[in-house]
DNA sequence: ATATTATATGAATAATTGTTCAAATATTCA
DNA sequence: TGAATATTTGAACAATTATTCATATAATAT
């Protein structure tokens, strides 16, 4: 089956060229479930951005409020709130209100474990 | 230290508003370094994209050439070259050639590993 | 009530990015 | 050598995105 001859993938009209057509079979077989794969990839995108990680990096060890994060990342008031708004929606932080001021701090531990392992595997 | 009254990070021109700054400057103490930062977030951006997140998922398990990856994704066999180069850049993915054929595997276990983290944290 | 403070929101803009297309390499086979 | 196959590369285009600015909301204090 793994020969070097082109397989056919798709019954009607014949385009795509496969060479391993078992390997797409058991890829296709084995994949990720297109909503997990998404949510895992906008999980990834929002980290991927070099201003929200370090507010969530910053957000393990201390809880932080709109404008310290500002002054910390050197950023618009604005800019952080738009940036938390995004973290917010995939659940990576969570907020709680003490009269005017909103503090932020990581939504639970597991998220605080994600960023470790990332930094395990960057930092050695 | 955590009163509500402005403090001011800057010593010449006043205009960064600061209510916490023991925590401010707890983050810049403890804050990972620019560099390590950058790479990490380097990796969560090249992740963050549906297609290459697909394309490392099934690499776990299966080596692949370019156009099993283009029948698999269903997509143009450029396109997987073009998103394949972005992730050997960062060591993610390598390559062996065989003929004319040229095999991708995922770089490392830890890469594998770092991924499973990642799954887990959505399937759960 | 009014002023002040902290944060959020929406529109606008510049910058980045994923994919496609066309053309270039590189390897094998006849 | 020349034709065929597998992959790469670069330019171009549409789509997305991070930040800024101006304005809006929400809470406190006078």
């Amino acid at each position: 089956m793994s020969s070097a001859k082109a397989k056919c993938l798709d019954g009607e009209v014949c385009r795509v060229r496969v060479i391993h057509l078992e390997r797409v079979e058991q890829a296709q077989r084995e994949t990720v479930s297109g909503k997990e794969l998404n949510r895992l990839s906008s999980i990834y995108k929002v980290l991927g951005d070099p201003s929200r990680l370090k507010i969530v990096m910053a957000l393990r060890n201390v809880e932080m409020c709109v404008c310290d994060l500002a002054a910390f990342l050197g950023l618009t008031e604005s800019a952080i709130s738009h940036q938390l708004r995004r973290l917010k929606d995939l659940a990576l932080v969570k907020s709680r209100r003490e009269g005017q001021v909103i503090y932020y701090s990581l939504d639970d531990e597991h998220v605080a474990e994600l960023l470790n392992m990332g930094l395990e595997h960057v930092t050695e």
